[in-house]
DNA sequence: CTGAAAGCGCTTACAG
DNA sequence: CTGAAAGCGCTTACAG
């Protein structure tokens, strides 16, 4: 029941808890004991079922090797993928992982934040809440290891793991201009989020380009914390508006999936009536009747690049901000063929 | 740069580290130190920006605060949302998570149970893999605080939540054949899984209650390991057999989205031609031209009754192990209801 | 009433 | 070559 440490070992047969330690962890040190004493000690380490306490090698080594995930919210499919990839190669390369999700609550981020640190954690893989970057900037001035994925904040140079969303905003947009459309909706969420401005600005980049209007009123801009009612009512008012729109263009898989209900409710024929692309994948987009075309973000290259960018600073104290790009790609299917 | 210890604040103020503690956690022994001379530390751990260091204080506490999770993969929305509903719940009450996905692998389910039990976590969630009861046994044996989710082994006794497979199964396959489908076929996994295996029965008894024969033709079991194609052939070939079902049940979500897959290619009408009935949500379902009926599990009742069941175990070292019934619930919708 | 001292389970520089 | 001793950052029983 009681836990066995190097002590009931080091007891049992009768050396210093650090012969014990040389022959269980140490290749170089091991020389110094004689090999049949070593063989005893590994024998009897076996016997009594030894584990070492990771926790008292972390207090000595000073590091646990552990690094923390913050995430907006696990249940959201995108991090959820994420989370799986970015566990799978911290096993891989011998770290474990804590979780917390900020459920993009500034106040909840800090206090996540503050656990992770008291626990030691070697670093940290963070997707920052809107108007988080005085938390990050902290992290910087601590010399804690971390990387940014998804958001990013250009005054607080970071490691980061980011995507092209400018250029591949402009290129699903563009897509739709010559797909034939041209009153190009676009919803996104109201915030600080440079990644969220890069995508409204590379939207709206590809309507000047085709000497299309920019109007004000085929922007709409939702609050993260509305509730289902109020996003859902914005949506159907673009939708519905005086010279409603002909297209819509989706921020990312949470817009889109609730847009997708409140479209299916109206009845609204897709694509000849309403085209769409979205951002981010969703399993939904398969199964509608007008596979939607979306914009595919690689999770396994961004997950990993992530992974080895923080165990890279861990392990080199790099602390130079490392910026890593991964280029999103148009998967173009029914949503957009306008006939 | 460096970390503020409790020495670095006793050495500034000019007392023990004893004190400081006192001070700063212990509200009893606080009393001990005086009123100006306690302000006076709580100034300058407040001034050096002092943060605990959690490891110490779990090798000398013996617990950690922490527990681990062990999914089969958070990339599994039913995993991702039980894993966020229990992120949250075990923070409300000062746990912090660590997670880890078994991939149905028994040796991954291992050396991830080593990890936890060698990185001191006061208790553990395991969705455990098949087969695995022997080492659930063990943790047993240890004296371990677990709590098992979505599987158990009944020759293991142990703290677990689980739904009423049975019931559920049997009361969805009646709804079928209440509805009028006579050719019920069932998916389902291969596996020694009793909660499987209680699915399974409840289609069964299901049948005969109604005089309706069973036949071994009508009961698929895929390999957990299979690629897509084989169980995308293996769901094929129950809807192109001779004498071909007139409905189907699924046992679990992943085998519903890879089932709904291949009925749209095939064309196949849900649900006059063919009806459906799926064990667990899954967006798509509501998505579907014709929205799944489906078999739906409290996750947030599941995930909650598990961290208190956990966090009992584990503060009032109560080892006898107690089992809670989630009651499922039948979700009718479109896909069964037969013209 | 006060705080020095011991100890949680490890590792390793260093004294012998 | 060998292993005792110090120390990682805490907490608290206990000696004064």
């Amino acid at each position: 029941m009681k836990k066995i440490s190097l002590k009931d070992i080091a007891l049992k047969v009768g050396v210093s808890t650090a012969a014990v330690s040389y022959v269980l962890n140490n290749k170089e040190k091991e020389l110094k004991i004689g090999k049949e004493l070593a063989a005893k000690i590994r024998e009897v380490a076996k016997k009594m079922n030894y584990q070492p306490n990771l926790i008292a090698k972390s207090l000595k080594s000073g590091s646990t090797n552990t690094i923390g995930i913050i995430f907006e919210d696990i249940s959201n499919p995108f991090f959820a993928n994420l989370a799986s990839i970015i566990e799978k190669e911290a096993h891989l390369q011998g770290y474990t992982v804590i979780l917390g999700c900020s459920y993009e609550d500034l106040q909840k981020s800090e206090t996540l934040l503050n656990t992770l640190l008291t626990r030691q954690v070697d670093g940290i893989i963070i997707t920052p809440v809107d108007e988080s970057s005085a938390q990050i900037l902290r992290l910087k001035k601590m010399g804690i290891p971390y990387v940014l994925v998804d958001r990013y904040f250009s005054n607080v140079p970071s490691n980061s793991i980011i995507i092209n969303n400018y250029d591949i905003s402009y290129k699903a947009v563009e897509h739709l201009i010559k797909k034939g459309y041209r009153k190009i909706g676009m919803i996104a969420f109201n915030s600080g989020f440079e990644h969220m401005n890069d995508r409204i600005r590379g939207y709206q980049q590809a309507l000047k380009d085709h000497k299309i209007k920019v109007s004000k009123r085929y922007l709409s801009k939702i609050n993260f914390g509305d509730g289902h009612e109020t996003i859902e009512s914005a949506i159907r008012q673009m939708l519905t508006q005086e010279d409603k729109v002909d297209s819509l263009f989706f921020a990312n898989n949470i817009i889109g999936v609730k847009a997708l209900k409140v479209i299916s409710e109206m009845k609204i024929k897709v694509p000849n009536e309403l085209g769409i692309i979205c951002f981010d994948e969703r399993d939904v987009f398969d199964y509608y009747y007008s596979p939607l075309s979306y914009i595919k973000q690689d999770l396994k290259q961004i997950g990993q690049e992530a992974v080895r960018l923080l165990i890279h600073s861990i392990k080199e104290k790099d602390v130079r901000p490392s910026k890593v790009v991964v280029n999103a790609e148009l998967v173009i299917r029914k949503s957009s063929a306008k006939a």
